[in-house]
RNA sequence: GGAGCGUUGGUCAAGGGGUUAAGACACCUCCCUUUCACGGAGGAAUCACGGGUUCGAUUCCCGUACGCUCUACCA
Protein backbone atom coordinates (compact mmCIF):
# COMPACT_ATOMS: atom_id res chain seq x y z
CA UNK A 1 0.00 0.00 0.00
CA UNK A 2 1.44 3.28 -1.22
CA UNK A 3 1.80 5.88 1.37
CA UNK A 4 -0.04 9.35 1.14
CA UNK A 5 1.78 11.67 -1.34
CA UNK A 6 3.22 14.35 0.48
CA UNK A 7 5.16 17.18 -1.44
CA UNK A 8 6.70 20.25 -0.28
CA UNK A 9 8.22 23.64 -1.66
CA UNK A 10 10.95 24.92 0.62
CA UNK A 11 12.18 28.10 -0.56
CA UNK A 12 14.57 30.12 1.25
CA UNK A 13 13.61 34.36 2.02
CA UNK A 14 17.05 35.70 0.03
CA UNK A 15 15.27 37.66 -2.46
CA UNK A 16 12.17 37.52 -4.74
CA UNK A 17 11.04 33.98 -5.99
CA UNK A 18 12.06 34.32 -9.61
CA UNK A 19 10.67 31.91 -12.70
CA UNK A 20 11.62 28.73 -11.58
CA UNK A 21 10.43 28.77 -8.28
CA UNK A 22 7.32 29.65 -9.10
CA UNK A 23 7.66 26.03 -11.81
CA UNK A 24 9.19 23.90 -9.00
CA UNK A 25 6.19 25.13 -6.74
CA UNK A 26 3.70 24.62 -9.46
CA UNK A 27 4.88 21.14 -9.95
CA UNK A 28 4.57 19.93 -6.25
CA UNK A 29 1.51 21.43 -6.16
CA UNK A 30 0.04 19.50 -9.25
CA UNK A 31 1.83 16.55 -7.64
CA UNK A 32 0.47 16.47 -4.95
CA UNK A 33 -3.29 17.32 -6.51
CA UNK A 34 -2.52 14.63 -8.69
CA UNK A 35 -2.75 11.83 -6.36
CA UNK A 36 -4.80 13.72 -3.49
CA UNK A 37 -1.53 14.32 -1.43
CA UNK A 38 -0.38 17.18 0.59
CA UNK A 39 1.55 20.56 -0.60
CA UNK A 40 3.82 22.05 1.96
CA UNK A 41 5.59 25.04 1.84
CA UNK A 42 8.44 25.25 4.17
CA UNK A 43 10.28 28.49 4.61
CA UNK A 44 14.13 27.69 5.17
CA UNK A 45 15.63 30.15 6.37
CA UNK A 46 18.53 28.61 8.03
CA UNK A 47 20.81 30.95 7.23
CA UNK A 48 20.32 34.56 9.00
CA UNK A 49 23.33 36.29 7.44
CA UNK A 50 20.77 36.31 3.77
CA UNK A 51 17.60 36.90 5.07
CA UNK A 52 15.61 39.33 3.03
CA UNK A 53 12.80 41.37 4.46
CA UNK A 54 9.13 40.71 2.47
CA UNK A 55 11.15 38.07 0.79
CA UNK A 56 8.47 35.19 1.97
CA UNK A 57 5.66 37.55 2.10
CA UNK A 58 6.45 37.97 -1.96
CA UNK A 59 6.73 34.00 -2.25
CA UNK A 60 3.17 33.21 -0.71
CA UNK A 61 1.43 36.18 -2.13
CA UNK A 62 3.05 34.80 -5.59
CA UNK A 63 1.83 31.55 -5.36
CA UNK A 64 -1.66 32.61 -4.18
CA UNK A 65 -1.69 34.60 -7.49
CA UNK A 66 -0.95 31.41 -9.43
CA UNK A 67 -3.78 29.65 -7.96
CA UNK A 68 -1.07 27.33 -6.25
CA UNK A 69 -2.26 26.58 -2.81
CA UNK A 70 -1.04 24.93 0.27
CA UNK A 71 -2.51 22.57 2.60
CA UNK A 72 -0.06 22.80 5.25
CA UNK A 73 3.11 25.70 6.22
CA UNK A 74 3.09 29.65 6.68
CA UNK A 75 -0.39 30.85 7.46
CA UNK A 76 -2.50 27.72 7.66
CA UNK A 77 -0.46 25.47 10.06
CA UNK A 78 -0.75 21.67 10.09
CA UNK A 79 0.03 19.00 12.00
CA UNK A 80 3.77 19.00 11.19
CA UNK A 81 4.79 22.50 12.53
CA UNK A 82 6.20 24.41 12.30
CA UNK A 83 7.35 25.17 9.23
CA UNK A 84 10.08 27.89 9.54
CA UNK A 85 13.29 26.53 9.73
CA UNK A 86 14.04 29.57 12.05
CA UNK A 87 11.33 28.35 14.78
CA UNK A 88 12.60 24.67 14.59
CA UNK A 89 15.86 25.40 15.81
CA UNK A 90 15.72 23.22 18.58
CA UNK A 91 14.65 19.71 16.96
CA UNK A 92 18.01 19.57 14.49
CA UNK A 93 20.48 19.78 16.84
CA UNK A 94 19.58 16.05 18.56
CA UNK A 95 20.40 14.87 15.34
CA UNK A 96 23.82 16.12 14.46
CA UNK A 97 24.80 14.40 18.04
CA UNK A 98 23.18 11.13 16.91
CA UNK A 99 25.43 11.13 13.90
CA UNK A 100 28.36 11.78 15.89
CA UNK A 101 27.48 9.20 18.63
CA UNK A 102 27.03 6.74 16.02
CA UNK A 103 30.60 7.86 14.36
CA UNK A 104 29.12 9.22 11.26
CA UNK A 105 30.18 12.69 12.07
CA UNK A 106 32.35 14.75 13.70
CA UNK A 107 33.17 18.07 15.40
CA UNK A 108 35.60 20.41 14.23
CA UNK A 109 37.29 23.45 15.92
CA UNK A 110 39.25 24.95 12.32
CA UNK A 111 39.13 28.70 12.21
CA UNK A 112 38.06 30.18 8.86
CA UNK A 113 41.70 31.16 8.30
CA UNK A 114 42.90 27.50 9.46
CA UNK A 115 40.54 26.66 6.80
CA UNK A 116 42.02 29.34 4.00
CA UNK A 117 45.39 28.05 5.21
CA UNK A 118 45.06 24.85 4.12
CA UNK A 119 43.38 25.51 0.94
CA UNK A 120 46.00 27.76 -0.04
CA UNK A 121 48.08 24.87 0.67
CA UNK A 122 46.61 22.17 -0.81
CA UNK A 123 46.64 24.15 -4.02
CA UNK A 124 50.44 24.69 -3.45
CA UNK A 125 50.65 21.52 -4.00
CA UNK A 126 48.74 20.75 -7.07
CA UNK A 127 45.31 20.10 -5.98
CA UNK A 128 43.23 22.33 -8.01
CA UNK A 129 39.90 22.45 -5.70
CA UNK A 130 41.07 20.86 -1.98
CA UNK A 131 38.23 19.50 0.22
CA UNK A 132 37.46 18.83 3.88
CA UNK A 133 37.51 15.54 3.34
CA UNK A 134 38.46 12.12 3.29
CA UNK A 135 42.45 13.17 2.28
CA UNK A 136 42.94 15.92 4.58
CA UNK A 137 40.56 15.84 7.36
CA UNK A 138 43.08 13.97 9.63
CA UNK A 139 45.63 17.11 9.51
CA UNK A 140 42.74 19.47 10.77
CA UNK A 141 41.34 20.67 14.14
CA UNK A 142 38.92 18.07 14.80
CA UNK A 143 37.51 15.47 17.28
CA UNK A 144 38.69 12.91 14.62
CA UNK A 145 42.51 14.00 15.35
CA UNK A 146 41.94 16.15 18.79
CA UNK A 147 42.68 13.79 21.80
CA UNK A 148 38.98 13.18 23.64
CA UNK A 149 40.18 15.09 27.07
CA UNK A 150 41.07 18.40 24.46
CA UNK A 151 37.67 18.10 22.56
CA UNK A 152 35.80 17.92 26.00
CA UNK A 153 37.43 21.24 27.28
CA UNK A 154 37.04 22.71 24.10
CA UNK A 155 33.49 22.26 24.11
CA UNK A 156 33.21 22.76 27.96
CA UNK A 157 35.30 26.30 26.90
CA UNK A 158 32.23 27.02 24.36
CA UNK A 159 35.26 27.15 21.63
CA UNK A 160 33.13 27.48 18.27
CA UNK A 161 32.49 24.55 16.54
CA UNK A 162 31.11 23.14 13.39
CA UNK A 163 29.70 19.44 12.74
CA UNK A 164 31.00 18.18 9.66
CA UNK A 165 29.79 14.55 8.05
CA UNK A 166 32.04 11.99 7.62
CA UNK A 167 31.70 10.70 4.60
CA UNK A 168 32.97 7.01 3.93
CA UNK A 169 36.08 7.20 1.70
CA UNK A 170 35.54 4.39 -0.63
CA UNK A 171 32.32 4.02 -1.51
CA UNK A 172 29.34 4.17 -4.29
CA UNK A 173 26.18 5.69 -3.50
CA UNK A 174 22.91 5.23 -6.10
CA UNK A 175 20.19 7.06 -5.69
CA UNK A 176 17.19 6.77 -8.48
CA UNK A 177 16.26 9.92 -9.58
CA UNK A 178 12.13 9.90 -11.18
CA UNK A 179 13.61 11.96 -14.42
CA UNK A 180 17.05 10.92 -14.37
CA UNK A 181 16.87 7.36 -13.84
CA UNK A 182 19.96 5.76 -11.99
CA UNK A 183 22.37 8.18 -10.68
CA UNK A 184 26.21 6.95 -9.74
CA UNK A 185 28.67 9.06 -7.23
CA UNK A 186 31.87 7.76 -5.58
CA UNK A 187 31.98 9.09 -2.07
CA UNK A 188 35.86 9.08 -2.56
CA UNK A 189 34.57 12.41 -4.63
CA UNK A 190 32.34 14.13 -1.95
CA UNK A 191 33.82 16.47 1.31
CA UNK A 192 32.63 16.42 4.98
CA UNK A 193 29.96 19.11 4.57
CA UNK A 194 28.99 20.98 7.31
CA UNK A 195 25.73 19.80 8.69
CA UNK A 196 25.37 22.73 12.18
CA UNK A 197 27.44 25.76 11.68
CA UNK A 198 28.91 27.72 14.57
CA UNK A 199 26.04 29.68 14.79
CA UNK A 200 23.64 26.96 16.56
CA UNK A 201 21.88 26.88 13.33
CA UNK A 202 21.98 24.13 11.08
CA UNK A 203 23.13 23.58 7.46
CA UNK A 204 20.36 23.10 4.63
CA UNK A 205 21.56 19.77 4.27
CA UNK A 206 20.79 18.62 7.77
CA UNK A 207 17.77 20.81 8.29
CA UNK A 208 16.15 19.75 4.56
CA UNK A 209 16.77 15.74 6.09
CA UNK A 210 15.55 16.47 8.94
CA UNK A 211 12.44 17.89 8.09
CA UNK A 212 11.39 16.26 5.23
CA UNK A 213 11.72 13.19 7.60
CA UNK A 214 9.72 14.45 10.28
CA UNK A 215 6.98 16.14 8.01
CA UNK A 216 6.62 12.40 6.40
CA UNK A 217 7.51 13.67 2.54
CA UNK A 218 7.06 11.30 0.14
CA UNK A 219 8.62 13.17 -2.93
CA UNK A 220 11.33 15.93 -3.15
CA UNK A 221 10.54 17.64 -6.25
CA UNK A 222 13.74 20.65 -6.51
CA UNK A 223 16.18 22.53 -8.79
CA UNK A 224 18.57 20.55 -10.75
CA UNK A 225 20.98 22.61 -8.83
CA UNK A 226 20.24 19.74 -5.83
CA UNK A 227 21.39 17.04 -7.77
CA UNK A 228 25.27 17.14 -6.70
CA UNK A 229 24.39 17.00 -3.08
CA UNK A 230 21.69 14.61 -3.36
CA UNK A 231 24.14 11.89 -2.71
CA UNK A 232 24.86 13.65 0.64
CA UNK A 233 21.15 13.43 1.41
CA UNK A 234 20.93 9.75 0.19
CA UNK A 235 23.86 9.47 2.81
CA UNK A 236 21.84 11.48 5.67
CA UNK A 237 19.15 9.40 5.46
CA UNK A 238 21.04 6.14 6.44
CA UNK A 239 23.60 7.17 8.54
CA UNK A 240 20.32 8.23 10.50
CA UNK A 241 18.34 5.13 10.39
CA UNK A 242 16.15 6.43 7.82
CA UNK A 243 16.73 4.91 5.09
CA UNK A 244 13.77 2.82 4.61
CA UNK A 245 11.25 5.56 4.56
CA UNK A 246 13.87 8.00 2.31
CA UNK A 247 11.42 9.85 -0.32
CA UNK A 248 11.48 9.79 -3.85
CA UNK A 249 13.47 12.35 -5.80
CA UNK A 250 12.99 14.69 -8.87
CA UNK A 251 15.48 16.70 -9.83
CA UNK A 252 14.28 19.51 -12.39
CA UNK A 253 15.48 20.80 -15.99
CA UNK A 254 16.35 24.57 -15.15
CA UNK A 255 15.13 27.19 -16.92
CA UNK A 256 17.88 28.67 -19.31
CA UNK A 257 18.09 32.50 -19.84
CA UNK A 258 16.33 33.15 -24.09
CA UNK A 259 19.76 34.18 -25.69
CA UNK A 260 23.20 32.65 -24.71
CA UNK A 261 23.53 29.87 -21.85
CA UNK A 262 23.13 29.50 -18.57
CA UNK A 263 20.74 30.45 -15.84
CA UNK A 264 17.57 33.10 -16.08
CA UNK A 265 18.66 35.89 -13.95
CA UNK A 266 17.18 39.45 -13.24
CA UNK A 267 20.04 40.74 -15.70
CA UNK A 268 18.85 39.13 -18.40
CA UNK A 269 15.09 40.54 -17.52
CA UNK A 270 16.22 44.22 -17.70
CA UNK A 271 18.26 43.50 -20.72
CA UNK A 272 15.82 42.03 -23.19
CA UNK A 273 12.57 43.84 -21.47
CA UNK A 274 10.63 41.56 -19.34
CA UNK A 275 9.51 40.48 -16.41
CA UNK A 276 11.45 37.19 -14.69
CA UNK A 277 9.83 37.35 -11.18
CA UNK A 278 5.66 36.92 -10.76
CA UNK A 279 4.77 40.14 -8.83
CA UNK A 280 6.71 43.17 -8.85
CA UNK A 281 9.57 43.46 -6.26
CA UNK A 282 10.96 46.65 -4.33
CA UNK A 283 14.46 45.41 -3.27
CA UNK A 284 14.81 46.83 0.47
CA UNK A 285 18.30 47.70 -0.11
CA UNK A 286 18.70 48.89 -3.22
CA UNK A 287 15.11 50.43 -3.33
CA UNK A 288 15.22 48.68 -7.37
CA UNK A 289 11.88 47.99 -8.49
CA UNK A 290 11.30 45.07 -11.02
CA UNK A 291 8.20 44.59 -12.77
CA UNK A 292 6.28 41.10 -12.33
CA UNK A 293 4.12 39.48 -14.85
CA UNK A 294 1.15 40.16 -12.84
CA UNK A 295 1.75 43.75 -13.68
CA UNK A 296 2.90 43.44 -16.59
CA UNK A 297 -0.84 42.23 -17.59
CA UNK A 298 -0.38 38.49 -17.24
CA UNK A 299 -3.23 36.68 -16.16
CA UNK A 300 -2.19 34.02 -13.34
CA UNK A 301 -4.04 31.24 -15.49
CA UNK A 302 -2.21 32.02 -18.95
CA UNK A 303 1.61 32.81 -16.74
CA UNK A 304 0.82 29.42 -14.54
CA UNK A 305 -0.25 27.77 -18.02
CA UNK A 306 2.99 28.99 -19.51
CA UNK A 307 5.29 28.05 -16.64
CA UNK A 308 4.22 24.97 -16.41
CA UNK A 309 4.96 24.08 -20.29
CA UNK A 310 8.26 25.16 -19.60
CA UNK A 311 9.80 21.99 -19.47
CA UNK A 312 6.95 19.57 -18.98
CA UNK A 313 4.18 18.18 -21.59
CA UNK A 314 1.86 15.60 -21.57
CA UNK A 315 2.45 14.31 -24.52
CA UNK A 316 -0.03 12.12 -26.70
CA UNK A 317 -2.47 15.34 -26.85
CA UNK A 318 -2.22 18.06 -28.59
CA UNK A 319 -3.02 20.74 -26.39
CA UNK A 320 -1.04 23.82 -25.36
CA UNK A 321 -3.82 25.52 -23.45
CA UNK A 322 -4.70 23.88 -20.29
CA UNK A 323 -6.48 24.87 -16.66
CA UNK A 324 -5.05 24.47 -13.99
CA UNK A 325 -7.83 21.59 -13.31
CA UNK A 326 -6.28 20.17 -16.33
CA UNK A 327 -2.90 20.29 -15.75
CA UNK A 328 -3.66 18.52 -12.44
CA UNK A 329 -5.37 15.92 -14.47
CA UNK A 330 -2.27 14.92 -16.87
CA UNK A 331 0.72 15.87 -14.51
CA UNK A 332 2.86 13.12 -14.73
CA UNK A 333 6.74 13.15 -13.58
CA UNK A 334 7.56 11.09 -16.14
CA UNK A 335 6.52 13.84 -18.64
CA UNK A 336 8.79 16.40 -17.11
CA UNK A 337 12.09 17.15 -19.83
CA UNK A 338 15.72 16.37 -18.58
CA UNK A 339 17.03 19.25 -20.19
CA UNK A 340 16.84 23.02 -19.33
CA UNK A 341 14.41 25.48 -20.89
CA UNK A 342 15.10 28.36 -22.61
CA UNK A 343 12.49 30.93 -21.58
CA UNK A 344 10.86 32.52 -24.74
CA UNK A 345 8.92 35.95 -23.30
CA UNK A 346 7.05 35.89 -27.53
CA UNK A 347 5.48 32.33 -26.96
CA UNK A 348 4.48 33.98 -23.01
CA UNK A 349 2.89 36.52 -24.85
CA UNK A 350 1.39 34.45 -26.82
CA UNK A 351 -0.41 32.35 -23.68
CA UNK A 352 -1.50 35.52 -22.72
CA UNK A 353 -3.01 36.67 -25.81
CA UNK A 354 -5.08 33.09 -25.48
CA UNK A 355 -6.40 33.92 -22.57
CA UNK A 356 -7.66 37.36 -23.50
CA UNK A 357 -9.49 35.91 -26.19
CA UNK A 358 -11.15 33.66 -24.19
CA UNK A 359 -11.58 35.72 -21.47
CA UNK A 360 -15.49 37.25 -20.87
CA UNK A 361 -15.54 40.72 -22.42
CA UNK A 362 -17.69 41.81 -19.22
CA UNK A 363 -15.06 41.00 -16.98
CA UNK A 364 -12.07 42.72 -19.29
CA UNK A 365 -14.79 45.45 -19.41
CA UNK A 366 -14.47 46.43 -15.97
CA UNK A 367 -10.96 46.27 -15.92
CA UNK A 368 -10.66 48.72 -18.29
CA UNK A 369 -13.00 50.78 -16.75
CA UNK A 370 -11.00 51.66 -14.13
CA UNK A 371 -8.30 53.18 -16.81
CA UNK A 372 -10.75 55.05 -18.07
CA UNK A 373 -12.01 56.45 -14.91
CA UNK A 374 -8.46 57.60 -14.68
CA UNK A 375 -8.97 59.68 -17.57
CA UNK A 376 -12.18 60.69 -16.67
CA UNK A 377 -14.17 58.91 -19.40
CA UNK A 378 -17.46 58.05 -18.58
CA UNK A 379 -19.28 55.65 -21.13
CA UNK A 380 -22.42 52.85 -21.02
CA UNK A 381 -21.30 49.59 -19.49
CA UNK A 382 -22.94 47.78 -22.71
CA UNK A 383 -20.46 49.73 -25.09
CA UNK A 384 -17.16 49.13 -23.09
CA UNK A 385 -18.24 45.29 -23.00
CA UNK A 386 -18.68 45.62 -26.71
CA UNK A 387 -15.64 47.61 -27.43
CA UNK A 388 -13.61 44.75 -25.30
CA UNK A 389 -15.32 42.55 -27.04
CA UNK A 390 -13.21 43.96 -30.50
CA UNK A 391 -10.48 44.77 -28.61
CA UNK A 392 -9.55 41.19 -27.20
CA UNK A 393 -9.09 39.79 -30.66
CA UNK A 394 -6.28 42.11 -31.35
CA UNK A 395 -4.54 42.86 -27.68
CA UNK A 396 -2.33 40.87 -25.29
CA UNK A 397 -2.72 42.71 -22.41
CA UNK A 398 -5.34 45.29 -21.46
CA UNK A 399 -2.95 47.99 -20.79
CA UNK A 400 -3.04 48.09 -24.60
CA UNK A 401 -7.16 48.83 -24.26
CA UNK A 402 -6.41 52.56 -24.43
CA UNK A 403 -4.06 52.76 -27.54
CA UNK A 404 -6.35 50.82 -29.42
CA UNK A 405 -9.27 52.25 -29.04
CA UNK A 406 -9.42 55.98 -27.57
CA UNK A 407 -11.35 57.12 -30.78
CA UNK A 408 -14.20 55.48 -29.54
CA UNK A 409 -14.54 57.85 -26.59
CA UNK A 410 -12.51 60.75 -27.68
CA UNK A 411 -12.97 62.70 -31.13
CA UNK A 412 -9.76 62.58 -33.22
CA UNK A 413 -7.61 65.34 -33.06
CA UNK A 414 -5.56 64.37 -35.29
CA UNK A 415 -5.25 62.69 -38.98
CA UNK A 416 -3.21 60.22 -40.10
CA UNK A 417 -2.15 62.71 -42.71
CA UNK A 418 -0.22 60.24 -45.11
CA UNK A 419 -3.76 59.06 -46.64
CA UNK A 420 -5.48 62.29 -46.05
CA UNK A 421 -2.71 63.82 -48.69
CA UNK A 422 -2.79 60.65 -50.59
CA UNK A 423 -6.89 59.86 -51.19
CA UNK A 424 -8.39 64.00 -50.02
CA UNK A 425 -9.17 65.74 -53.13
CA UNK A 426 -12.64 66.91 -54.62
CA UNK A 427 -13.68 63.95 -56.04
CA UNK A 428 -13.57 62.10 -52.88
CA UNK A 429 -15.31 64.65 -50.77
CA UNK A 430 -17.81 64.68 -52.62
CA UNK A 431 -18.17 60.89 -52.55
CA UNK A 432 -18.02 61.58 -48.32
CA UNK A 433 -20.56 63.54 -48.50
CA UNK A 434 -23.35 61.48 -50.24
CA UNK A 435 -21.69 58.50 -47.95
CA UNK A 436 -22.87 60.56 -44.93
CA UNK A 437 -26.12 61.51 -46.16
CA UNK A 438 -26.86 57.97 -46.78
CA UNK A 439 -25.07 56.46 -43.30
CA UNK A 440 -27.78 59.18 -42.05
CA UNK A 441 -30.57 57.34 -43.78
CA UNK A 442 -29.40 53.98 -42.19
CA UNK A 443 -31.62 52.51 -39.53
CA UNK A 444 -29.67 49.14 -38.87
CA UNK A 445 -26.12 49.70 -37.32
CA UNK A 446 -24.91 46.55 -36.29
CA UNK A 447 -22.09 45.07 -37.83
CA UNK A 448 -23.60 43.10 -40.75
CA UNK A 449 -25.98 45.49 -41.74
CA UNK A 450 -23.14 48.35 -42.46
CA UNK A 451 -20.83 45.45 -43.73
CA UNK A 452 -23.29 45.13 -46.91
CA UNK A 453 -24.41 49.02 -46.75
CA UNK A 454 -20.82 49.84 -47.46
CA UNK A 455 -19.71 47.34 -49.92
CA UNK A 456 -23.11 48.00 -51.80
CA UNK A 457 -22.49 51.56 -51.81
CA UNK A 458 -19.16 51.76 -53.60
CA UNK A 459 -20.65 48.86 -55.77
CA UNK A 460 -23.50 50.81 -56.85
CA UNK A 461 -21.69 54.33 -57.25
CA UNK A 462 -18.74 52.31 -59.49
CA UNK A 463 -16.03 53.25 -56.75
CA UNK A 464 -13.00 51.80 -55.65
CA UNK A 465 -13.51 50.79 -52.20
CA UNK A 466 -9.69 52.11 -51.55
CA UNK A 467 -10.85 55.36 -52.53
CA UNK A 468 -14.18 54.99 -49.47
CA UNK A 469 -13.17 53.01 -46.82
CA UNK A 470 -9.39 54.33 -45.75
CA UNK A 471 -11.03 57.80 -46.15
CA UNK A 472 -13.89 57.16 -43.79
CA UNK A 473 -11.62 54.91 -41.16
CA UNK A 474 -9.59 58.11 -40.96
CA UNK A 475 -12.85 60.22 -40.97
CA UNK A 476 -13.99 58.92 -38.07
CA UNK A 477 -10.79 57.80 -35.78
CA UNK A 478 -7.84 59.61 -37.29
CA UNK A 479 -5.49 56.56 -37.43
CA UNK A 480 -5.48 54.13 -40.27
CA UNK A 481 -5.11 50.87 -37.56
CA UNK A 482 -8.19 49.36 -35.97
CA UNK A 483 -11.06 46.50 -36.52
CA UNK A 484 -13.13 46.85 -39.91
CA UNK A 485 -14.78 49.92 -40.97
CA UNK A 486 -17.71 48.63 -40.25
CA UNK A 487 -17.33 47.86 -36.95
CA UNK A 488 -15.66 50.78 -35.95
CA UNK A 489 -18.61 53.26 -37.12
CA UNK A 490 -20.87 50.60 -35.37
CA UNK A 491 -19.61 51.10 -32.42
CA UNK A 492 -18.95 54.62 -32.46
CA UNK A 493 -23.09 54.93 -33.76
CA UNK A 494 -24.63 56.51 -36.14
CA UNK A 495 -24.71 59.99 -34.38
CA UNK A 496 -21.27 60.50 -34.02
CA UNK A 497 -19.78 59.11 -37.03
CA UNK A 498 -21.84 61.59 -38.79
CA UNK A 499 -20.47 64.05 -36.48
CA UNK A 500 -16.65 63.13 -37.36
CA UNK A 501 -17.67 62.77 -41.04
CA UNK A 502 -18.25 66.23 -41.15
CA UNK A 503 -15.06 67.35 -38.60
CA UNK A 504 -12.92 65.55 -40.35
CA UNK A 505 -14.23 67.61 -43.72
CA UNK A 506 -13.09 70.89 -42.78
CA UNK A 507 -9.80 69.35 -41.14
CA UNK A 508 -8.61 67.47 -44.02
CA UNK A 509 -8.94 70.36 -46.52
CA UNK A 510 -7.24 72.39 -44.11
CA UNK A 511 -4.32 70.01 -44.07
CA UNK A 512 -4.11 69.66 -47.59
CA UNK A 513 -3.99 73.72 -48.20
CA UNK A 514 -1.06 74.03 -46.19
C1' G B 1 40.44 21.30 -12.74
C1' G B 2 36.86 17.55 -10.64
C1' A B 3 31.99 15.41 -10.25
C1' G B 4 27.04 15.15 -11.94
C1' C B 5 23.47 16.27 -15.59
C1' G B 6 22.08 17.44 -20.47
C1' U B 7 22.11 17.78 -26.31
C1' U B 8 15.16 16.54 -31.75
C1' G B 9 14.30 23.13 -36.55
C1' G B 10 16.04 30.12 -33.85
C1' U B 11 12.71 28.75 -29.25
C1' C B 12 9.10 25.37 -26.48
C1' A B 13 8.42 20.47 -27.77
C1' A B 14 5.77 15.14 -29.47
C1' G B 15 7.79 10.68 -30.71
C1' G B 16 10.89 6.71 -29.34
C1' G B 17 14.49 0.52 -33.35
C1' G B 18 11.41 0.50 -39.32
C1' U B 19 7.24 7.42 -39.35
C1' U B 20 6.63 11.68 -45.29
C1' A B 21 10.23 13.12 -37.49
C1' A B 22 3.56 15.83 -34.72
C1' G B 23 2.12 20.55 -32.91
C1' A B 24 3.02 25.62 -30.98
C1' C B 25 5.95 30.47 -30.78
C1' A B 26 9.04 33.40 -33.89
C1' C B 27 10.48 34.11 -39.07
C1' C B 28 9.39 34.14 -44.57
C1' U B 29 5.61 33.65 -48.73
C1' C B 30 0.60 33.73 -50.11
C1' C B 31 -4.89 34.29 -49.10
C1' C B 32 -8.54 37.14 -46.30
C1' U B 33 -8.93 42.56 -44.79
C1' U B 34 -7.19 47.86 -49.86
C1' U B 35 -5.53 49.05 -42.32
C1' C B 36 -3.17 46.57 -37.72
C1' A B 37 -4.55 42.18 -35.51
C1' C B 38 -7.26 37.66 -35.87
C1' G B 39 -8.07 33.63 -39.15
C1' G B 40 -6.56 30.34 -43.31
C1' A B 41 -2.74 27.91 -46.88
C1' G B 42 2.32 27.03 -47.48
C1' G B 43 8.11 27.22 -46.50
C1' A B 44 12.23 25.51 -43.51
C1' A B 45 15.20 19.83 -39.07
C1' U B 46 17.97 13.58 -41.38
C1' C B 47 17.11 14.33 -34.51
C1' A B 48 25.51 17.50 -31.84
C1' C B 49 29.59 14.36 -33.86
C1' G B 50 32.25 9.44 -34.17
C1' G B 51 32.05 4.45 -33.26
C1' G B 52 29.41 0.08 -32.03
C1' U B 53 24.77 -3.48 -31.18
C1' U B 54 21.05 -4.63 -35.02
C1' C B 55 18.47 -6.86 -41.19
C1' G B 56 17.56 -1.66 -39.69
C1' A B 57 19.02 3.74 -34.96
C1' U B 58 17.01 10.06 -34.17
C1' U B 59 15.46 6.21 -30.74
C1' C B 60 19.92 1.08 -27.19
C1' C B 61 25.52 1.10 -25.69
C1' C B 62 30.44 3.49 -25.64
C1' G B 63 33.39 7.55 -26.66
C1' U B 64 34.15 12.82 -28.30
C1' A B 65 32.55 17.78 -28.51
C1' C B 66 29.70 21.44 -26.60
C1' G B 67 26.53 23.46 -22.73
C1' C B 68 24.80 23.72 -17.83
C1' U B 69 24.81 22.82 -12.49
C1' C B 70 27.61 21.92 -8.19
C1' U B 71 32.36 22.20 -6.10
C1' A B 72 31.01 27.82 1.16
C1' C B 73 30.04 27.51 8.50
C1' C B 74 24.48 29.80 0.82
C1' A B 75 20.43 27.68 -0.10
Amino acid sequence: MEKPVRVRYAPSPTGPQHLGGVRTALYNFLFAKKHKGTFIIRIEDTDQTRFVEGAENYMLESLKWCGITHNEGPGIGGDYGPYKQSERKHLYRQYADQLIESGYAYYAFDTPEELEAMRERMKASGIPNPQYGAATRDYMKNSLVLPHDEVKTKLANGEQFVIRMKMPRKEEIKLQDLIRGWVVFQSSQLDDKVLFKSDGMPTYHLANVVDDYLMKITHVIRGEEWLPSAPLHVMLYKYLGWEDVMPHFAHLPLILRPDGNGKLSKRDGDRLGFPVFPLNWTDPETKENSIGFRERGFFPEAFANMIALLGWHPGSVQQELFSMEEMIQLFTIEHIGKSGAKFDFEKAKWFNHEYMKKADSKILAAEFKKVLTEKRITDSDEHIVAICESLKQRCTFISEFWDNSFYFFTEPTVYDDQVVKKKWNEKTKAIMKELSASLAAQTDFSFSALDTFLHSFVKEKNLNTGDVLPVLRIMLSGTKNGPAVYELASLLGKEKSIERMAKAEAEFDKMISV
